[in-house]
RNA sequence: GCGGUCAUAGCUCAGUUGGUUAGAGCACCAGAUUGUGGAUCUGGGGGUCGCGGGUUCGAGUCCCGUUGGCCGCCCCA
Protein backbone atom coordinates (compact mmCIF):
# COMPACT_ATOMS: atom_id res chain seq x y z
CA UNK A 1 0.00 0.00 0.00
CA UNK A 2 1.68 3.31 -1.29
CA UNK A 3 1.71 5.40 2.14
CA UNK A 4 0.96 9.57 1.31
CA UNK A 5 2.46 12.51 3.07
CA UNK A 6 1.04 16.10 3.71
CA UNK A 7 2.42 18.38 0.98
CA UNK A 8 5.63 19.95 2.35
CA UNK A 9 4.24 23.21 4.14
CA UNK A 10 0.38 22.01 4.27
CA UNK A 11 -0.97 21.55 7.46
CA UNK A 12 -3.88 19.48 9.12
CA UNK A 13 -6.12 20.34 11.88
CA UNK A 14 -7.38 17.50 14.40
CA UNK A 15 -9.84 18.65 16.43
CA UNK A 16 -7.18 20.07 19.20
CA UNK A 17 -5.42 21.99 16.62
CA UNK A 18 -8.88 23.30 14.78
CA UNK A 19 -10.17 24.01 18.53
CA UNK A 20 -7.16 27.00 19.30
CA UNK A 21 -7.51 27.93 15.30
CA UNK A 22 -11.28 28.52 16.37
CA UNK A 23 -10.23 30.34 19.15
CA UNK A 24 -8.37 32.81 17.49
CA UNK A 25 -10.89 33.21 14.67
CA UNK A 26 -14.24 33.96 17.34
CA UNK A 27 -11.66 36.62 19.30
CA UNK A 28 -10.37 38.18 16.16
CA UNK A 29 -14.03 38.38 14.26
CA UNK A 30 -15.59 39.28 17.82
CA UNK A 31 -13.29 41.73 18.06
CA UNK A 32 -13.72 43.38 14.36
CA UNK A 33 -17.61 43.23 14.84
CA UNK A 34 -17.28 45.92 17.84
CA UNK A 35 -15.13 47.87 15.81
CA UNK A 36 -18.24 48.08 12.87
CA UNK A 37 -16.26 46.40 10.02
CA UNK A 38 -18.65 43.94 7.55
CA UNK A 39 -17.09 40.30 6.97
CA UNK A 40 -16.41 38.85 3.25
CA UNK A 41 -15.00 35.80 1.75
CA UNK A 42 -13.97 35.16 -1.90
CA UNK A 43 -11.98 33.08 -4.03
CA UNK A 44 -8.89 31.02 -3.25
CA UNK A 45 -8.09 30.09 -6.76
CA UNK A 46 -7.67 33.71 -8.92
CA UNK A 47 -6.43 34.62 -12.44
CA UNK A 48 -2.44 34.95 -12.03
CA UNK A 49 -2.92 38.57 -13.37
CA UNK A 50 -3.95 39.45 -10.78
CA UNK A 51 -1.14 39.11 -8.53
CA UNK A 52 1.06 39.67 -11.52
CA UNK A 53 -0.76 43.41 -12.57
CA UNK A 54 0.02 44.29 -8.50
CA UNK A 55 3.32 43.24 -7.69
CA UNK A 56 4.76 42.14 -11.25
CA UNK A 57 6.54 38.82 -13.03
CA UNK A 58 8.37 37.61 -10.30
CA UNK A 59 5.81 37.48 -7.79
CA UNK A 60 5.43 34.03 -9.55
CA UNK A 61 8.29 32.17 -8.15
CA UNK A 62 6.45 32.44 -4.77
CA UNK A 63 2.68 31.43 -6.06
CA UNK A 64 1.04 27.89 -6.55
CA UNK A 65 0.18 28.89 -10.04
CA UNK A 66 -0.96 26.38 -12.75
CA UNK A 67 -3.24 26.68 -15.78
CA UNK A 68 -6.48 24.90 -15.45
CA UNK A 69 -7.97 23.24 -18.26
CA UNK A 70 -9.67 25.87 -19.81
CA UNK A 71 -5.97 27.24 -20.45
CA UNK A 72 -6.30 29.91 -17.96
CA UNK A 73 -3.39 30.88 -16.10
CA UNK A 74 -4.60 30.73 -12.14
CA UNK A 75 -3.25 30.88 -9.05
CA UNK A 76 -3.78 30.02 -5.17
CA UNK A 77 -4.37 33.40 -3.29
CA UNK A 78 -1.41 34.47 -1.57
CA UNK A 79 -2.84 37.40 -0.24
CA UNK A 80 -6.12 39.64 0.13
CA UNK A 81 -5.59 42.56 -0.80
CA UNK A 82 -6.02 42.31 -4.89
CA UNK A 83 -9.07 40.10 -4.21
CA UNK A 84 -10.69 43.01 -1.86
CA UNK A 85 -9.99 45.75 -4.05
CA UNK A 86 -11.57 43.95 -6.89
CA UNK A 87 -14.55 43.40 -4.88
CA UNK A 88 -14.67 47.17 -3.50
CA UNK A 89 -13.56 48.25 -6.62
CA UNK A 90 -16.46 46.65 -8.45
CA UNK A 91 -19.22 48.20 -6.39
CA UNK A 92 -17.79 50.81 -5.18
CA UNK A 93 -20.06 53.63 -6.45
CA UNK A 94 -22.78 51.49 -4.35
CA UNK A 95 -21.00 50.71 -1.20
CA UNK A 96 -22.10 52.68 1.81
CA UNK A 97 -19.09 55.04 3.34
CA UNK A 98 -17.18 54.53 5.47
CA UNK A 99 -16.67 50.70 3.72
CA UNK A 100 -15.38 48.74 6.66
CA UNK A 101 -14.28 45.32 5.87
CA UNK A 102 -12.47 42.25 7.44
CA UNK A 103 -12.07 38.32 6.43
CA UNK A 104 -10.33 35.17 8.03
CA UNK A 105 -9.16 33.52 5.15
CA UNK A 106 -6.45 30.91 4.36
CA UNK A 107 -3.01 32.14 1.74
CA UNK A 108 -0.87 29.96 0.07
CA UNK A 109 2.56 30.61 -0.97
CA UNK A 110 5.19 28.44 -2.60
CA UNK A 111 8.04 29.51 -0.57
CA UNK A 112 10.63 27.56 2.18
CA UNK A 113 9.15 27.17 5.72
CA UNK A 114 10.41 28.59 8.97
CA UNK A 115 9.16 29.01 11.94
CA UNK A 116 6.44 31.13 11.69
CA UNK A 117 5.98 30.68 8.42
CA UNK A 118 4.47 27.92 5.87
CA UNK A 119 3.31 27.06 2.81
CA UNK A 120 -0.66 27.80 3.87
CA UNK A 121 -1.45 30.02 6.73
CA UNK A 122 -4.72 32.40 8.06
CA UNK A 123 -4.66 35.88 7.78
CA UNK A 124 -6.92 38.30 9.19
CA UNK A 125 -7.26 41.19 7.28
CA UNK A 126 -8.88 44.44 7.94
CA UNK A 127 -9.86 47.52 5.39
CA UNK A 128 -11.04 50.72 4.98
CA UNK A 129 -11.71 52.14 1.36
CA UNK A 130 -13.14 55.71 0.40
CA UNK A 131 -10.97 57.66 3.60
CA UNK A 132 -8.02 59.54 2.54
CA UNK A 133 -7.11 61.19 5.75
CA UNK A 134 -6.03 59.55 8.54
CA UNK A 135 -9.03 58.81 10.34
CA UNK A 136 -8.71 55.73 9.02
CA UNK A 137 -5.69 54.44 10.40
CA UNK A 138 -7.21 55.62 13.33
CA UNK A 139 -9.36 52.96 13.24
CA UNK A 140 -6.93 50.60 11.87
CA UNK A 141 -4.22 50.66 14.44
CA UNK A 142 -6.58 50.75 16.94
CA UNK A 143 -8.21 47.48 15.58
CA UNK A 144 -4.98 46.08 15.21
CA UNK A 145 -4.33 46.75 18.58
CA UNK A 146 -7.18 45.23 19.64
CA UNK A 147 -6.90 42.26 17.90
CA UNK A 148 -3.73 41.44 20.13
CA UNK A 149 -5.41 42.82 23.58
CA UNK A 150 -8.20 40.81 23.05
CA UNK A 151 -6.68 37.27 23.86
CA UNK A 152 -5.08 39.07 26.77
CA UNK A 153 -1.81 40.67 25.64
CA UNK A 154 -0.37 44.07 26.96
CA UNK A 155 2.19 46.89 25.73
CA UNK A 156 4.51 44.54 27.08
CA UNK A 157 3.90 41.89 24.96
CA UNK A 158 3.76 43.65 21.39
CA UNK A 159 3.59 47.30 20.24
CA UNK A 160 3.13 48.48 16.87
CA UNK A 161 6.02 50.70 14.89
CA UNK A 162 4.45 53.51 12.95
CA UNK A 163 6.11 54.86 9.78
CA UNK A 164 5.16 56.80 6.51
CA UNK A 165 6.39 56.24 3.10
CA UNK A 166 4.81 59.33 2.04
CA UNK A 167 7.20 61.19 4.79
CA UNK A 168 10.15 59.92 3.27
CA UNK A 169 8.95 60.59 -0.08
CA UNK A 170 8.64 64.49 0.51
CA UNK A 171 11.93 64.62 2.74
CA UNK A 172 14.24 62.78 0.30
CA UNK A 173 12.51 65.18 -2.70
CA UNK A 174 13.49 68.23 -0.99
CA UNK A 175 17.18 66.65 -0.36
CA UNK A 176 16.95 66.65 -4.15
CA UNK A 177 16.04 63.09 -5.09
CA UNK A 178 14.06 62.22 -8.06
CA UNK A 179 11.31 59.95 -7.55
CA UNK A 180 13.16 57.15 -8.68
CA UNK A 181 15.86 57.32 -6.78
CA UNK A 182 13.66 58.16 -3.83
CA UNK A 183 12.28 54.46 -4.01
CA UNK A 184 15.58 52.74 -4.37
CA UNK A 185 16.16 54.46 -0.83
CA UNK A 186 13.12 53.26 0.23
CA UNK A 187 14.55 49.62 -0.65
CA UNK A 188 18.00 50.43 1.37
CA UNK A 189 15.93 51.66 3.74
CA UNK A 190 13.70 48.66 4.30
CA UNK A 191 16.97 46.20 4.59
CA UNK A 192 19.35 48.60 6.71
CA UNK A 193 17.90 47.74 9.85
CA UNK A 194 19.23 44.13 8.99
CA UNK A 195 22.15 44.67 6.86
CA UNK A 196 23.48 48.00 7.72
CA UNK A 197 25.82 49.85 4.92
CA UNK A 198 25.32 46.86 2.65
CA UNK A 199 21.62 48.34 1.85
CA UNK A 200 22.63 50.95 -0.09
CA UNK A 201 25.01 48.78 -2.11
CA UNK A 202 21.95 47.74 -5.02
CA UNK A 203 21.17 51.46 -4.68
CA UNK A 204 24.61 52.89 -5.49
CA UNK A 205 25.03 49.93 -8.22
CA UNK A 206 22.23 51.52 -9.68
CA UNK A 207 22.19 55.46 -9.11
CA UNK A 208 26.06 55.63 -7.76
CA UNK A 209 27.23 55.98 -4.51
CA UNK A 210 25.34 58.79 -2.22
CA UNK A 211 27.35 61.68 -1.58
CA UNK A 212 28.76 61.35 3.01
CA UNK A 213 26.21 64.50 3.45
CA UNK A 214 23.22 63.11 1.98
CA UNK A 215 24.15 59.57 3.46
CA UNK A 216 24.03 61.38 7.03
CA UNK A 217 20.86 62.99 6.37
CA UNK A 218 19.58 59.98 5.50
CA UNK A 219 20.57 57.95 8.13
CA UNK A 220 19.94 60.54 10.86
CA UNK A 221 16.18 60.81 9.49
CA UNK A 222 15.80 56.98 9.43
CA UNK A 223 16.44 57.06 13.30
CA UNK A 224 14.07 59.33 14.20
CA UNK A 225 11.66 57.31 16.89
CA UNK A 226 9.44 60.17 18.38
CA UNK A 227 7.33 62.79 17.43
CA UNK A 228 9.39 65.56 18.92
CA UNK A 229 12.25 64.57 17.56
CA UNK A 230 10.20 64.70 13.82
CA UNK A 231 9.13 67.87 14.71
CA UNK A 232 12.23 69.32 15.35
CA UNK A 233 14.13 67.38 12.10
CA UNK A 234 11.16 68.58 9.29
CA UNK A 235 11.04 72.52 10.36
CA UNK A 236 13.96 72.75 9.51
CA UNK A 237 13.48 72.43 5.89
CA UNK A 238 10.95 73.91 5.80
CA UNK A 239 8.67 72.58 3.22
CA UNK A 240 5.29 72.88 2.65
CA UNK A 241 4.10 69.37 1.99
CA UNK A 242 6.10 68.32 5.39
CA UNK A 243 4.49 70.43 7.42
CA UNK A 244 0.85 69.38 6.28
CA UNK A 245 2.11 66.02 6.49
CA UNK A 246 3.04 66.51 10.20
CA UNK A 247 -0.23 67.41 10.83
CA UNK A 248 -1.78 64.43 9.81
CA UNK A 249 0.72 62.71 11.78
CA UNK A 250 -0.29 64.75 14.82
CA UNK A 251 -3.70 64.34 14.57
CA UNK A 252 -3.39 60.34 13.89
CA UNK A 253 -1.43 60.26 17.71
CA UNK A 254 -3.67 62.22 19.38
CA UNK A 255 -6.41 60.18 18.25
CA UNK A 256 -4.33 57.11 19.28
CA UNK A 257 -3.48 58.77 22.74
CA UNK A 258 -7.31 60.11 23.64
CA UNK A 259 -7.78 55.81 22.79
CA UNK A 260 -5.21 55.47 25.52
CA UNK A 261 -3.18 53.32 22.95
CA UNK A 262 -0.11 55.32 23.17
CA UNK A 263 1.57 52.51 24.53
CA UNK A 264 1.41 50.34 22.24
CA UNK A 265 2.42 52.78 19.52
CA UNK A 266 6.28 53.87 18.59
CA UNK A 267 7.39 56.08 15.92
CA UNK A 268 9.78 54.60 13.83
CA UNK A 269 10.72 55.80 10.60
CA UNK A 270 12.97 52.56 9.73
CA UNK A 271 9.96 50.62 9.06
CA UNK A 272 8.84 51.44 5.02
CA UNK A 273 7.87 47.90 4.21
CA UNK A 274 9.46 46.20 0.92
CA UNK A 275 6.14 46.59 -1.00
CA UNK A 276 5.86 49.27 -3.46
CA UNK A 277 2.46 50.10 -3.37
CA UNK A 278 1.99 51.45 -0.40
CA UNK A 279 1.59 54.98 -0.23
CA UNK A 280 1.17 56.53 3.14
CA UNK A 281 1.31 55.52 6.47
CA UNK A 282 2.81 52.23 7.22
CA UNK A 283 2.81 50.02 10.25
CA UNK A 284 4.03 46.68 11.79
CA UNK A 285 3.48 45.01 15.21
CA UNK A 286 6.12 42.87 16.61
CA UNK A 287 7.00 41.25 20.24
CA UNK A 288 8.27 43.18 22.53
CA UNK A 289 10.86 40.96 23.15
CA UNK A 290 12.08 40.40 19.52
CA UNK A 291 11.82 37.27 18.99
CA UNK A 292 9.46 36.40 16.33
CA UNK A 293 8.71 37.73 12.95
CA UNK A 294 6.37 40.67 12.34
CA UNK A 295 3.18 39.73 13.99
CA UNK A 296 0.95 42.07 11.34
CA UNK A 297 1.97 44.27 8.97
CA UNK A 298 0.16 46.75 7.03
CA UNK A 299 -0.45 50.44 6.05
CA UNK A 300 -2.00 52.77 3.25
CA UNK A 301 -2.52 51.99 -0.18
CA UNK A 302 -4.65 54.96 -2.57
CA UNK A 303 -3.42 53.68 -5.86
CA UNK A 304 -4.20 50.15 -5.92
CA UNK A 305 -7.88 50.17 -6.47
CA UNK A 306 -7.36 51.90 -9.99
CA UNK A 307 -4.38 49.96 -10.95
CA UNK A 308 -6.37 46.44 -10.76
CA UNK A 309 -9.19 48.14 -12.26
CA UNK A 310 -11.46 50.13 -10.31
CA UNK A 311 -12.47 53.63 -9.60
CA UNK A 312 -9.67 55.81 -8.07
CA UNK A 313 -10.29 54.49 -4.48
CA UNK A 314 -8.23 55.19 -1.28
CA UNK A 315 -7.57 52.25 0.73
CA UNK A 316 -5.66 51.41 4.32
CA UNK A 317 -5.46 48.02 5.67
CA UNK A 318 -3.46 45.27 7.69
CA UNK A 319 -3.07 41.91 7.76
CA UNK A 320 -2.18 39.25 10.85
CA UNK A 321 -0.91 35.90 10.46
CA UNK A 322 -2.31 33.29 12.92
CA UNK A 323 1.08 30.95 12.63
CA UNK A 324 3.12 34.06 14.46
CA UNK A 325 0.28 35.02 16.57
CA UNK A 326 0.05 31.46 17.88
CA UNK A 327 3.70 31.27 18.62
CA UNK A 328 3.63 34.55 20.49
CA UNK A 329 0.38 33.45 22.67
CA UNK A 330 1.65 30.15 23.58
CA UNK A 331 4.68 31.61 24.81
CA UNK A 332 2.81 34.27 26.93
CA UNK A 333 0.49 31.01 28.19
CA UNK A 334 -2.31 32.45 26.54
CA UNK A 335 -3.55 29.84 24.61
CA UNK A 336 -5.87 28.40 26.90
CA UNK A 337 -6.35 24.81 27.22
CA UNK A 338 -10.03 24.20 25.42
CA UNK A 339 -12.17 21.51 26.59
CA UNK A 340 -15.01 21.16 25.17
CA UNK A 341 -16.88 18.54 27.39
CA UNK A 342 -20.83 18.08 26.63
CA UNK A 343 -23.33 19.36 28.94
CA UNK A 344 -24.86 15.75 29.88
CA UNK A 345 -23.35 12.49 30.22
CA UNK A 346 -25.87 10.20 29.84
CA UNK A 347 -25.71 6.71 32.15
CA UNK A 348 -27.73 4.03 30.51
CA UNK A 349 -28.32 0.42 32.22
CA UNK A 350 -29.69 -1.83 29.30
CA UNK A 351 -31.45 -2.37 26.24
CA UNK A 352 -34.94 -1.48 27.61
CA UNK A 353 -33.66 1.83 29.48
CA UNK A 354 -31.86 3.15 26.72
CA UNK A 355 -35.17 3.81 24.42
CA UNK A 356 -36.33 5.68 27.33
CA UNK A 357 -33.04 7.44 27.24
CA UNK A 358 -32.58 8.06 23.61
CA UNK A 359 -35.99 10.15 23.51
CA UNK A 360 -34.97 12.42 26.93
CA UNK A 361 -31.71 12.46 24.60
CA UNK A 362 -32.81 13.76 21.51
CA UNK A 363 -35.08 16.22 23.25
CA UNK A 364 -32.29 17.60 25.18
CA UNK A 365 -29.98 18.02 21.77
CA UNK A 366 -33.32 19.67 20.39
CA UNK A 367 -33.34 22.00 22.96
CA UNK A 368 -29.92 23.43 22.54
CA UNK A 369 -27.89 21.12 25.54
CA UNK A 370 -25.00 19.25 24.27
CA UNK A 371 -25.56 15.83 25.52
CA UNK A 372 -23.04 12.33 24.90
CA UNK A 373 -23.69 8.67 25.85
CA UNK A 374 -22.10 5.77 25.69
CA UNK A 375 -22.61 4.20 21.57
CA UNK A 376 -22.57 0.33 23.14
CA UNK A 377 -23.99 -0.65 26.32
CA UNK A 378 -20.85 -0.90 29.21
CA UNK A 379 -20.59 -1.14 32.90
CA UNK A 380 -21.95 1.19 34.72
CA UNK A 381 -18.75 2.04 36.83
CA UNK A 382 -17.21 2.78 33.01
CA UNK A 383 -20.11 4.77 31.92
CA UNK A 384 -19.51 7.25 35.14
CA UNK A 385 -16.03 6.98 34.95
CA UNK A 386 -16.39 8.39 30.93
CA UNK A 387 -18.54 10.67 31.74
CA UNK A 388 -16.68 12.43 34.67
CA UNK A 389 -13.70 12.32 32.32
CA UNK A 390 -15.71 13.97 29.08
CA UNK A 391 -16.21 17.16 31.26
CA UNK A 392 -19.75 16.99 31.69
CA UNK A 393 -21.38 18.83 34.19
CA UNK A 394 -24.75 16.40 34.79
CA UNK A 395 -24.62 12.79 34.77
CA UNK A 396 -28.43 11.30 33.74
CA UNK A 397 -28.88 7.80 35.13
CA UNK A 398 -31.51 5.30 33.54
CA UNK A 399 -31.51 2.19 35.26
CA UNK A 400 -34.09 -0.41 36.01
CA UNK A 401 -34.90 1.41 39.15
CA UNK A 402 -35.31 4.75 38.07
CA UNK A 403 -37.40 3.85 35.26
CA UNK A 404 -39.71 1.33 37.28
CA UNK A 405 -39.99 4.81 39.73
CA UNK A 406 -40.54 6.69 36.39
CA UNK A 407 -38.19 8.87 37.48
CA UNK A 408 -34.38 9.84 35.68
CA UNK A 409 -32.18 9.84 38.82
CA UNK A 410 -29.79 13.34 37.88
CA UNK A 411 -26.29 13.63 39.43
CA UNK A 412 -24.49 16.89 39.52
CA UNK A 413 -20.92 15.93 38.95
CA UNK A 414 -19.03 18.78 40.42
CA UNK A 415 -20.91 18.87 43.45
CA UNK A 416 -21.46 15.26 43.72
CA UNK A 417 -25.14 14.80 44.59
CA UNK A 418 -28.14 13.79 43.28
CA UNK A 419 -31.63 13.62 42.93
CA UNK A 420 -34.44 12.09 41.34
CA UNK A 421 -37.08 13.72 38.80
CA UNK A 422 -39.50 12.56 37.19
CA UNK A 423 -39.12 11.44 33.57
CA UNK A 424 -41.51 14.38 31.66
CA UNK A 425 -39.53 17.28 33.84
CA UNK A 426 -35.88 15.92 33.10
CA UNK A 427 -35.54 18.71 30.07
CA UNK A 428 -37.40 21.49 32.41
CA UNK A 429 -34.55 20.93 35.31
CA UNK A 430 -31.73 20.39 32.85
CA UNK A 431 -32.44 23.65 31.80
CA UNK A 432 -32.93 25.58 35.10
CA UNK A 433 -29.68 24.31 35.85
CA UNK A 434 -27.91 25.84 33.68
CA UNK A 435 -29.64 28.53 34.05
CA UNK A 436 -28.16 29.06 36.68
CA UNK A 437 -24.93 29.12 35.73
C1' G B 1 17.58 28.46 -4.50
C1' C B 2 21.65 27.69 -0.28
C1' G B 3 23.56 25.77 4.54
C1' G B 4 23.17 23.02 9.24
C1' U B 5 20.67 19.14 11.71
C1' C B 6 17.37 15.18 12.44
C1' A B 7 13.96 10.70 11.04
C1' U B 8 12.56 3.77 15.62
C1' A B 9 4.68 2.59 17.97
C1' G B 10 -0.45 7.90 18.02
C1' C B 11 3.32 10.95 21.49
C1' U B 12 8.27 11.24 24.21
C1' C B 13 12.37 8.30 23.59
C1' A B 14 15.92 3.69 24.62
C1' G B 15 18.24 0.20 21.40
C1' U B 16 25.90 -1.62 23.49
C1' U B 17 32.28 -2.64 18.55
C1' G B 18 26.71 -4.76 13.22
C1' G B 19 24.25 -10.56 15.91
C1' U B 20 18.19 -14.64 17.60
C1' U B 21 11.38 -12.83 17.33
C1' A B 22 13.01 -4.29 17.96
C1' G B 23 11.79 -2.25 23.66
C1' A B 24 9.95 1.35 27.74
C1' G B 25 6.79 5.26 29.55
C1' C B 26 2.46 7.90 28.20
C1' A B 27 -2.00 7.33 25.26
C1' C B 28 -5.76 3.75 23.42
C1' C B 29 -8.76 -0.97 24.17
C1' A B 30 -10.27 -4.98 27.45
C1' G B 31 -10.63 -7.58 32.15
C1' A B 32 -10.59 -7.43 37.53
C1' U B 33 -15.76 -4.57 38.23
C1' U B 34 -23.95 -6.67 37.25
C1' G B 35 -25.33 0.90 40.01
C1' U B 36 -21.57 5.76 41.16
C1' G B 37 -15.76 9.60 39.57
C1' G B 38 -10.03 10.87 36.47
C1' A B 39 -6.98 5.41 40.95
C1' U B 40 -4.69 0.49 40.97
C1' C B 41 -3.46 -4.23 39.02
C1' U B 42 -3.49 -7.65 34.85
C1' G B 43 -3.73 -8.33 29.80
C1' G B 44 -4.21 -6.64 24.61
C1' G B 45 -3.88 -4.11 19.92
C1' G B 46 -0.51 -1.04 17.48
C1' G B 47 6.18 -1.00 13.83
C1' U B 48 8.07 -2.55 6.17
C1' C B 49 13.00 1.12 12.25
C1' G B 50 10.80 7.58 6.49
C1' C B 51 11.79 5.44 1.43
C1' G B 52 15.34 3.11 -2.19
C1' G B 53 19.91 0.96 -3.16
C1' G B 54 24.79 -0.87 -1.42
C1' U B 55 28.51 -3.42 1.97
C1' U B 56 28.03 -8.03 4.97
C1' C B 57 26.94 -14.81 6.65
C1' G B 58 23.86 -11.04 9.15
C1' A B 59 21.90 -3.84 8.97
C1' G B 60 17.41 -0.05 13.28
C1' U B 61 23.01 0.30 13.63
C1' C B 62 27.94 1.22 8.39
C1' C B 63 28.00 3.69 3.11
C1' C B 64 25.38 6.26 -1.03
C1' G B 65 20.98 8.35 -2.83
C1' U B 66 16.15 10.21 -1.96
C1' U B 67 11.80 12.16 0.62
C1' G B 68 10.20 14.69 4.78
C1' G B 69 10.69 17.57 9.62
C1' C B 70 13.17 21.40 12.39
C1' C B 71 16.67 25.75 12.50
C1' G B 72 19.03 29.57 9.75
C1' C B 73 20.22 32.43 4.90
C1' C B 74 17.58 34.59 0.41
C1' C B 75 12.58 36.25 0.26
C1' C B 76 8.52 37.78 3.04
C1' A B 77 2.63 40.78 -0.36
Amino acid sequence: MPTFQTLPGFREFYPEDLARRNFLFRLWRQTANTFGFAEYDAPVLEPLDLYRAKSGDEIEAQLFSFTDKGGRAVALRPEMTPTVCRLVGAKASALKRPIKWFSIAEFYRYERMQKGRGRCFFQFNADIFGEPGPEAEIELVALLVQCLCAFGLTHEDFFVRLSDRNLWFYYLEALGLDPERARGILGAIDKYEKLGDEAFKGYSERFGALTPELKARILSFLEIKSMTALETRLTDIGSEKLAARLADWKHLLDALEAMGLSRFVEVDLGVVRGLAYYTGFVFEAFDRKGELRALAGGGRYDDLVEKLGGPALPAVGFAIGDMTFALLLEQRGLMPAIAQGPDVYAVIGGAAERRAAFADIHALRAAGFRVEYPLKEVAFGKQFKAGAESGAKLALIYGGDELAKGVVKIRDLGQRNEFEVPRDQVLATVRDFFSRG
